[in-house]
DNA sequence: ATTCTGACA
DNA sequence: TGTCAGTA
């Protein structure tokens, strides 16, 4: 299938995205009010996220550090989102260079997360089940 | 055990 | 944003 099928494909729960992004369940759905993502649900309303609501978030959470607020995060992912570059100061903030989190980075970080071996006998199977259907 | 929505001493 | 409540 295509690559971005791929991407949007519906896989992690909350529990692995708070994990995979060190943000607290109350900012994804935060984030998501706002419209910066927006995940599928199972049948019980759970929230199920992407590979690329992921990356959005990572990159939300990267512009935020920086001091980007909602409203500037908003309007940069919106303008990327259609094809523009981003440059800087759309917003009352820092200057953003293009924090566009890469395949590769978040490939290494969903590796540190299977190899972490203090994370004791943790959820980690539940990420390689949810994985191993992108990886099919 | 997890996640969800709504609400605020 | 944290957190507690009452569910599903």
């Amino acid at each position: 299938m295509r690559d971005e099928t791929r991407r949007n494909m519906p896989l992690f729960s909350m529990g692995t995205v708070t994990k995979l992004t060190e943000l607290t369940p109350r900012q994804v759905r935060y984030y998501e009010q706002q419209g910066l993502i927006r995940p599928a649900r199972t049948n019980g309303n759970q929230r199920l996220f992407s590979f690329n609501d992921v990356d959005r978030l990572l990159h939300v959470k990267t512009l935020m550090e920086k001091g980007v607020n909602i409203a500037g995060v908003k309007e940069m992912l919106q303008k990327e989102d259609q094809g523009e570059t981003v440059s800087a100061e759309v917003v009352e903030a820092q200057p953003v260079k293009k924090p566009e989190i890469s395949e590769a980075e978040l490939y290494k970080l969903l590796k540190r997360q299977l190899a972490d071996p203090s994370a004791r006998s943790n959820q980690n199977h539940l990420l390689r089940g949810e994985l191993s259907r992108f990886f099919h």
